[in-house]
DNA sequence: CACCATGTTCCTTG
DNA sequence: CCAAGGAACATGGT
């Protein structure tokens, strides 16, 4: 489920665990989610190099290495895609169906896994130069999201989704914050009155930041083969409480459903080929 | 069989 | 140049 605030969770997850943690051998498993860099030259360019850092930027992973000539830093760029999971796990332990690349840490190996193999690995960081600020960084302020609203007569929930517009809002957290906000999905970006824009800049940042407390609530740790299993667990829920997540949405996937609000029925609409939810009557 | 799915990128059309 | 819409990528759930 990997929008910004699974992205970084799985960030704090991981930079502890990777801190260090040198890649004897990189095996790759499915070449399509090596690019657009050669998968060649990743193997080559990641073997014998050590993990220093971790960081994100919108949905991307960004791990930051130290090659074997210790001369200069490597740029690992990640991205999760619809699907995509990277975790660590020991040896022993059988690999996922759709484990797309694996990376020996010696005890441990860190595996990226992807149903869909929508997303990729690389050491190409052109998407992330157009990328539009971090919506929970201070330079993020509303009078800059005004501007870049200015002018746009395209529909707000698409808007959002623009990663060049704020970056890491997805299709979930974009319904949330134009619930919470009580804007109308359908209103073109550039008609938002100023109250709205506020309204709307707090609501991300809010939406966004409940959604990284939540993940971080529970501690998260190396477990059974049988907790790896539930992709949930790795974007901090615990074992015991899979739908506690989901119930913390008030409109997504909740079509049908009353308003938390109002008790309205909550509406799903199509917008730019992907599914919008709201309410009617909350929202306009 | 149908339709749906957390994302990005490319292509066509206007 | 911009916007909108669609398709592609690939696998699975309902």
């Amino acid at each position: 489920m990997p929008e910004l605030p699974e992205v970084e969770v799985l960030v704090r997850h991981l930079r502890p665990l990777l801190r260090g943690k040198k890649i004897r051998a990189v095996q790759i498993r499915r070449e399509r989610v090596i690019r657009p860099t050669p998968a060649k030259q990743l193997q080559r360019t990641l073997r014998g190099a050590t993990f220093e850092a971790v960081s994100r930027r919108g949905k991307f992973l960004l791990f930051q290495l130290r090659g074997l000539t210790k001369t200069k830093s490597i740029l690992l760029v990640g991205h999760l895609g619809m699907t995509g999971r990277m975790f660590l796990a020991r040896k022993s332990e059988p690999l996922p169906k759709h484990a797309a690349v694996v990376l020996d840490l010696g005890r441990e190996q860190f595996i990226y896994e992807d149903q869909r193999y929508f997303g990729k690995l690389s050491l190409d960081a052109s998407s992330i130069a157009r990328m539009g600020p971090e919506p929970l960084d201070k330079n993020f302020t509303a009078t800059k999201f005004a501007a870049a609203l200015a002018g746009s007569k395209r529909a707000i929930k698409v808007r959002l989704l623009d990663q060049d517009l704020v970056a890491g809002v997805g299709n979930i957290y974009a319904s949330e914050a134009l619930h919470r906000a009580r804007i109308k999905p359908q209103l073109a970006a550039g008609k938002l009155k100023p109250p709205q824009i506020r309204a709307l800049w707090r609501a991300i940042r809010q939406v966004l930041t409940e959604a990284i407390r939540f993940g971080s609530t529970i501690p998260l740790h190396h477990g059974s083969a049988a907790q790896r299993q539930d992709g949930l667990f790795y974007y901090g829920l615990a074992a015991d409480a899979p739908d506690y997540y989901e119930e913390r949405l008030r409109v997504y996937d909740c079509a049908g459903k009353p308003c938390k609000h109002c008790k309205t029925p909550i509406r799903r609409i199509i917008q730019a080929a992907r599914s919008t939810f709201y309410c009617p009557r909350c929202q306009h």
